[in-house]
DNA sequence: TTCGCCCATTCTTTCGAAAATCTGCGCTTT
DNA sequence: AAAGCGCAGATTTTCGAAAGAATGGGCGAA
């Protein structure tokens, strides 16, 4: 049985986890569109799962808000709209910024590295796509999306709680939801990305400093914008977007 | 297939839901006890379902964290341990109480109607375990807890936020397993229970007051303490349960 | 004796199909 | 024409069994 999976297949990875893993990714990175039904037969011929698998991870999905079921008609990928967008983002505020304090308070030169080391991957990212300009793969949007990922789990590493790290997952994989038209070629621009960056560098470099206050009311604050942005892309009004 | 459950489904009740349902409130009684194999012969068993509504039911509970998952060796009721109890509880009073000063300022009549009707069931409740004493059921505990968890609920159910009350849903049921043992018989005494009730009083006065500060001040107190007791009751410190 | 290997057993995971449920269409009735 | 009914097709949910992994005990080699 599924014997053909068998090279593939990491040890300790069963195919509910496989599939909790490409759905959860397939959702986050859009191609599942907000509201848009997940049906089984489709799943199946996408994934090649049975049905088994595949409703373990729609349920799993469903604990963590990314996927609502509906009792005997299946399950929808979660819609999204600005009020979901703004609670998500305070709540995120709420949490990251805790755990972040508490991660500047007890994270060791080891915790500095690895914020410095992910700053800087995210850089290079920024700067691939900024070059590329319009000619940037989805590939490459989806690396810097995994390097923005990356930076602000790190940021937020040292908190020594693992709720918050639970929080702060699920929490940033919602907004990433809502970031998409910000790092798709069509919706940032140049000017936009550049001022994205230096305030990851300014969050990163308090950070270090250990300039507590500083640094968290920089990522409130860089949180607060993000979403700004987005409300303003999302309707429709891209005079921000002029620099491009 | 499963055609005598029919009747006692209720509509839009799945069989997923109803083990879902059971399973996490049988973690939360304590029947499964903490970091105990979860066997899905014995589950089938015990409720009569098969694998599949008893796996998905699993899979959701471990996105919860009520139980954690090994791959291809199954699924165990989530480890208990202080360390992770003073997490959730330091976690629990970021969220609820933020969650609970937004209610005291969103809040209307309605609301305020019924934090003191959950007040008052509480406290009903507590009284007649507290006459009962030793005698007291299982069930009369378990409804002490129900209108415990109702009353915080009301709290902070008017905090407009989604995800605060997800979370604080998710922790409340965390910290419960915590509880177990202050509200069982065998745990608490006369004069705790006294005072737990009493601080719960004044946590309703000062929120239909909106004294905001006060109240949310009561609200960490009580988390606070509620962890000190159950720290001192895990690690056999019997002494404050002489009054008994 | 001790270590490592193999096999039987137990348990989990996955599958394919049956049963239950929902949806939409066309029919009838008013 | 509008509302109600029922049936056919599509979809979800559930089941039972097969396949795949882990566990533990017994056997043989060092």
């Amino acid at each position: 049985m599924a014997s053909e999976n068998l090279t593939e297949r990491q040890p300790d990875q069963t195919l509910g986890q496989l599939a909790y893993d490409s759905i959860r990714s397939d959702i986050l990175k859009g191609h599942f569109a907000p509201g848009s039904p997940l049906r089984l037969q489709a799943l199946k011929e996408r994934y090649g799962f049975s049905f088994s698998p595949l409703r373990e991870a729609l349920n799993r999905l469903q604990s963590e808000q990314l996927v609502v079921s509906y009792a005997a008609r299946g399950f929808r990928v979660t819609e999204i709209s600005l009020e979901e967008m703004w609670d998500a983002i305070d709540t995120r505020i709420l949490i990251d910024c805790e755990a972040f304090r508490r991660s500047i308070r007890r994270g060791d030169d080891d915790w500095e590295g690895r914020v410095m080391g992910a700053f800087h991957a995210l850089s290079r990212a920024f700067e691939r796509n900024l070059e590329l300009g319009a000619e940037v793969t989805e590939d490459q949007v989806h690396q810097l999306e995994d390097r923005h990922r990356a930076f602000h789990h790190a940021l937020v590493s040292e908190s020594g709680s693992n709720w918050m790290k639970v929080f702060s997952t699920q929490l940033y994989n919602q907004t990433q939801r809502y970031r998409w038209p910000y790092f798709s070629t069509r919706g940032g621009n140049v000017f936009l990305k550049k001022s994205y960056l230096a305030e990851h560098r300014e969050i990163a470099e308090r950070a270090v400093a250990r300039d507590e206050e500083a640094a968290v009311a920089l990522m409130a604050k860089g949180f607060r914008r993000t979403g700004e942005i987005i409300e303003s892309l999302l309707k429709g009004e891209d005079e921000t977007d002029r620099g491009t």
